[in-house]
DNA sequence: AATAGCACTCTCGCCTTGAGAGTGCTAATC
DNA sequence: GATTAGCACTCTCAAGGCGAGAGTGCTATT
C-alpha cells in the first residue's frame, strides 16, 4: 500500500477531493485543466491505471472517469485524519454558541447535533453522556395524584432520569419526602453493587423505592446511550446519490428506528477510545446496513467515568475534510463540559 | 356545491378513492370496468366533464384521466369526516398498546406518534398536553455540583419541567430543601398571576427561586406546545409524489425545523375545538408551505384546563379514510388519559 | 337521458442516433 | 526511461422520432 509514489498520492487525493465536490467520475483531462498540473493527460492516465490496479480507484464503466473505491476513501481518510483542524474562526463560532447555550444537558445535545449537521452537511447523531459506573446522587419523590408519583433520580455526572410510578395505595407527600430524605442520606455516592449489598430496610416504602432506584441505575448502565439526538436528516436528500427516494428511504430508516442506531453505536464504540475517531466507510467490517454510506464516530467524556458518542453519517462521498475535524472538535467541547461537571462535583466534596 | 346529483357524488367519491389508491389519473373506462357500474363509459365521461366544470376534478393534460382538485378532496373529506370510525379490532390493538405502556407522559407521546404514523402511513406529530392556565404544584431543588442546581417543577396536569441553574454562590442541599419546602407550602395550586401578587419574600434565595418558577410557568404557558414528537418521516419517501428528492426534502424540512411546525400548529389550533378535527388540504387558507400536502389535525385534552395537538401529515393524496379515524381515535385516547390525570388530582384534594 | 361510435389529442416508453468524454495503446520525443 | 502526442475505440447520455395506448369530446342514435 505504501508503494505509492509521491505523485500517485497527490493524484489520488486530488481525484477524491474532486469527486467529493462534484459527485462525478473524474477524468484525466479534467484533472489537468482544473488543477494546473505540469503533466499531460496521458501521464495521468497511466498513473490512474496504476491506481486502479491497486484497487484505490474504480471505473463505473469502461471509458468513464475514475471514482474512488472504498479502499481509496480509506487511504484518503487515513492521510488527513491526524492533521486536519477546524479553522479557528469556525471553532470560535461554535464554542461561542455553546457558551451562549449554557443551558441544561438537553440543550447541549441538540446544539451539538445541530452544529455537526450544519458543518458537515450530513446527518448527525449525539448520545447523552452516561456514567460508566452510575453512582447514586439524589432522589426526589413527588406525589402527582392519588397513587401516582413522580420519581426523579439524579446520578453522579448530572444524568437525570424521571419516571412515573403507581403505588399500591396513596401516600402523602410528607411521607414521600421523608422516604426520599432517608434514602438520600444512606445511598449518597453508592454504586448499584453497593446498594445491592445493603441490608433490607424496615420501612416497606423505603425498600420499594430502593429497589426501583437500583433497577433504574442498572437500566441506565445497560442501555448504554438512551436517547439519541439527531439532526440534518434532510441533508441526505440533497445528495445526488439519494435522488432515488428508495435509497434515501433505506438510509433514513436507520435513523428513524433508533434501535438499529443504538446497536450500531454500541458495537462500534466497544473498541474505540475517547478522543480517537472512528471512520466506517461503506460496509466495512460487516456493516452491510451502512450500504454506500460512511460514518464518522467519536466518543467523548472522561475515561472510566462518563462518556457518550457522537458522529456524522453521510454518503461514502461525504466531505470528510469537514466532518472529521468537526466531529473531533465538538467531541472535545463536550468532553470539556463533562469534565467541568465532574470537577465541580469533586470540588464540592 | 350541493347541486351534485346522487350519481355524481358516488362517482366523485369513487374517483377520489381510486386515485388515492393508485396515484394515477383515473379514466372513464377504468372506472366502469373496475367498479361494475351499470353505465357506459360515455355517460361517465359526461358526468366527469360536469364535475370538472364544477372544479372538483382536474385533467393533468388534455385527454388524460381525471385527478381530484383540492376542492374535490375537500368535498370528499367533508363527506366522510363524520361517519368514519376505526374498525373495532384496530381500536382494540391500539388501546391495548396504550394500556401496556402506561408509562410516563413521554411514553404516551412516542407511542401516539408511532401509532399514528403506522396506521395512516403518513408523518405524525404529537405535542405534549399543556395546561391552559398553569398551576403550580411542586418544586424540587437538587444540588448537582458547586453552584449549579437542578430545578424540577411540576405543574398541575402532570407537566414536568427541569432546568439547570447557576447560583451566585454555593448553597447546601439542606438549605435548598428548606427553600423548596417553604415554596411548596405557599405556592401550591396558584397560577402565575396569583404568584405575581404575592408579597416579596424576606429570604433572598426563596425570592430568587420564586421568580424563576414564575418565569418558567409563564414560558410554559406561552410556548404552547414545547417538544413535538414525530414519527414516520420515511413514509413520505414511499409516496410516488416524492420520488423527486427535492420535493421530499422540502416537505421533510418542515419537520426538521420545529419552529415552523410549532407556528403552524399554533395558528391552526386557534380556531379549533377539542374533539373537532381540522383538515388542511393543500395550500388552503394561506398555508403555501404545505404545498401539495395535507394535514389532519386534532386537539385533545380537557377544554380550559389542558390540551395538546396531534396530527398526520402526508401528500394531498393521503389516505384520509385511514388518517381521519385514526387521528380522531388517538385524540380520544389521549383526552381520556389527560382526563384521568385531572380527575386523579381533584380526587386527591 | 343514456349510449355507441368515431375522430382527435396527448403521454409514455422504446428505439435510434450522434455528440462528447474518456480510455488504452503505440510511437515519437525529451 | 519517463513523458507526451496522436489515434482508434468504447461507452454513456441527451435528443429526437415513432407508434401504441389510453382517454377525451362530440354527434348521432336509441
Amino acid at each position: 500500500m505504501s508503494e505509492l509514489t509521491e505523485r500517485q498520492k497527490t493524484l489520488l487525493l486530488l481525484i477524491i477531493r474532486d469527486h467529493i465536490e462534484t459527485a462525478q467520475p473524474v477524468g484525466s483531462k479534467r484533472l489537468v485543466e482544473h488543477y494546473h498540473l505540469d503533466l499531460s493527460s496521458a501521464t495521468i492516465r497511466n498513473e490512474m491505471a496504476a491506481l486502479t490496479d491497486m484497487g484505490l480507484l474504480r471505473q463505473p464503466y469502461t471509458s468513464a472517469g475514475r471514482v474512488p473505491s472504498e479502499e481509496g476513501y480509506r487511504y484518503f481518510v487515513s492521510q488527513m485524519m491526524y492533521q486536519a483542524e477546524l479553522p479557528e474562526t469556525i471553532q470560535k463560532t461554535i464554542s461561542h454558541q455553546f457558551y451562549q447555550t449554557r443551558a441544561d444537558q438537553e440543550g447541549w445535545m441538540t446544539l451539538a447535533a445541530s452544529v455537526l449537521a450544519n458543518q458537515s452537511q450530513g446527518v448527525s447523531m449525539v448520545t447523552a453522556p452516561h456514567a460508566t459506573q452510575a453512582r447514586f446522587k439524589h432522589v426526589e419523590l413527588i406525589s402527582t395524584q392519588g397513587r401516582q408519583i413522580l420519581m426523579v433520580t439524579v446520578f453522579g455526572g448530572g444524568e437525570v432520569s424521571q419516571q412515573i410510578l403507581t403505588l399500591a395505595e396513596p401516600v402523602t407527600q410528607e411521607r414521600l419526602s421523608q422516604t426520599a430524605a432517608r434514602l438520600n442520606r444512606s445511598l449518597a455516592g453508592l454504586t448499584v453493587d453497593d446498594i445491592a449489598a445493603l441490608p433490607i430496610r424496615t420501612d416497606a416504602l423505603d425498600q420499594d423505592i430502593l429497589m426501583l432506584i437500583s433497577a433504574e441505575m442498572r437500566r441506565s448502565g445497560e442501555r448504554g446511550s438512551g436517547q439519541i439526538y439527531t439532526d440534518g436528516e434532510t441533508n441526505l436528500l440533497a445528495e445526488p446519490e439519494f435522488a432515488e427516494s428508495d435509497e434515501a428511504r433505506r438510509a433514513l430508516k436507520l435513523f428513524e428506528e433508533r434501535s438499529t442506531l443504538q446497536d450500531l453505536i454500541a458495537r462500534t464504540t466497544l473498541n474505540s477510545t475517547i478522543g480517537g475517531l472512528q471512520v466506517l466507510i461503506g460496509g466495512e467490517g460487516g456493516w452491510e446496513q451502512l450500504g454506500q454510506c460512511s460514518l464518522v464516530l467519536a466518543r467523548y467524556g472522561v475515561p472510566g467515568i462518563a462518556s457518550g458518542t457522537l458522529g456524522v453519517f453521510g454518503p461514502m462521498r461525504m466531505s470528510y475534510a469537514k466532518a472529521i475535524p468537526t466531529v473531533r472538535y465538538v467531541a472535545g467541547l463536550l468532553s470539556d463540559l463533562v469534565n467541568d461537571t465532574i470537577a465541580g462535583e469533586r470540588e464540592a466534596k
